[in-house]
DNA sequence: TAACATAGAATGAACGTTCGATCTAGAATA
DNA sequence: TATTCTAGATCGAACGTTCATTCTATGTTA
């Protein structure tokens, strides 16, 4: 018998059956380990790359034993992505809820840009969307995390640049997100293709891009002329 | 008995124990239809995910008979990120090739945006990165021809930013050498990530970036007093 | 005929998963 | 308090499958 997927909030919702509090948060606290044993295996040989052997043997317990805790792998994997995006979505969280949003955006993009950069994290990142490019599951929460994370995004850039006195329509605020998130998913590529790239630089990098898009003040006002080849 | 591992420039160089030079193309022939197979697997399943079995298929062969033409699955992993890369790597010298080096590279840029969003290119060319975040023979080819690409960006910056009267600094060109390609690269990941994206509006804000990247008169002139938080 | 191309069965290892047995700690009972 | 009961936690062996790889036999070509 396994443990049904739940919640991610650590604690388990109420529930007629329940008999010890307490086994509830053993429960919890046997599945993250699984999840944390599993998380450092499939930074170090990718999803389908590592085996329940290796994740139990990580996590101290049996391989049978994970079973009562997972489904099967795919699910271990979903709840890897799942917490890994739920981090993220808490932290978008967090910042927008700051006052002076612009300056502390500002400075969590450096912060942000070393934590990514940082190698485990980037690999472990990586796995995730190239898992998301073929697994459809994994595709769907990978998209919905993005959706609200760059909703976030684009709501801070709203308010930042209507602060600044600068009006943007909907489509450049878009764009403007995309392209600091283009660079910021970038720059953890990368890390990996470049492991001689100066992390400290690259943070400063992506501040002063930062503070180019909060202060230039008409966006679309570019050469809008460019050359788009045709596709084929 | 399986070919050794050769040069792809499509013609074997000659060898003592050639016996035929129709085999040789019958051969080549044959490995690219191993990898173009190989390269629609991996895609859809991964590296570890795709099986010989399912390459054999798609190839119109049996299992076996790819041993005849790659020592291992390993080897075919390497010929197929090789192959990738040295069509890159052909690219870049034939953009530095040639005349008015400026423009042609703000319209390679959007073709290129457009190709690399492009899903299974985006999906194959992450699944690469994300090999070698973990596989060092992957990471060894892949920083290879990192290194070949990213000095052919800096020399056509160099060049670029010379001819409209600009002097940097070589840790200044990499900077925006690095800047380039982490959008470049993140714009991929954007693609994965959020299939809804505009990949015409996205080619349009590269070719921007870049037009910005070679007009900015003095690029260190932007502030530097930028916040750095401390890494723990 | 000699050398190579190819298929397909065979092999052993590794994998994900299942399952019955054992252990443990707390509840119930006497 | 001492004993029994019980349900969940845990293990480790076993299963069937799939995998990469090897081997053998049979075409094919020059």
């Amino acid at each position: 018998m396994y443990v049904k997927h739940m919640t991610s909030s650590g604690t388990l919702p109420f529930d007629d059956n329940v008999v010890a509090p307490v086994e509830c948060g053993r429960t919890a606290a046997r599945r993250a380990q699984i999840l944390d044993a599993a998380a450092e295996c499939f930074r170090s040989g990718g999803f389908h790359g590592a085996s329940i052997a290796s994740i139990s043997q990580l996590a101290g317990m049996s391989a049978g034993h994970i079973y009562h805790y997972f489904e099967n792998k795919e699910a271990i994997i979903a709840a890897i992505v799942q917490r890994d995006l739920e981090r993220i979505v808490t932290m978008w969280a967090e910042l927008r809820a700051s006052h002076d949003i612009g300056e502390t955006m500002v400075a969590f993009s450096s912060a942000g840009v070393l934590e990514a950069m940082n190698a485990p994290v980037a690999g472990l990142n990586i796995e995730i969307v190239a898992e998301a490019a073929r697994n459809p599951e994994v595709a769907r929460t990978v998209r919905a995390a993005d959706c609200c994370c760059m909703a976030s995004l684009i709501q801070t850039l709203r308010t930042v640049r209507q602060t600044g006195g600068k009006h943007d329509d909907e489509a450049t605020l878009v764009d403007m997100a995309e392209i600091l998130a283009a660079m910021f998913e970038g720059l953890m590529v990368r890390a990996i293709r470049n492991p001689m790239l100066d992390h400290q630089r690259m943070a400063i990098m992506m501040q002063r891009v930062m503070r180019h898009i909060i202060a230039t003040p008409d966006w679309e006002a570019a050469p809008q002329e460019a050359v788009v080849p045709g596709t084929t």
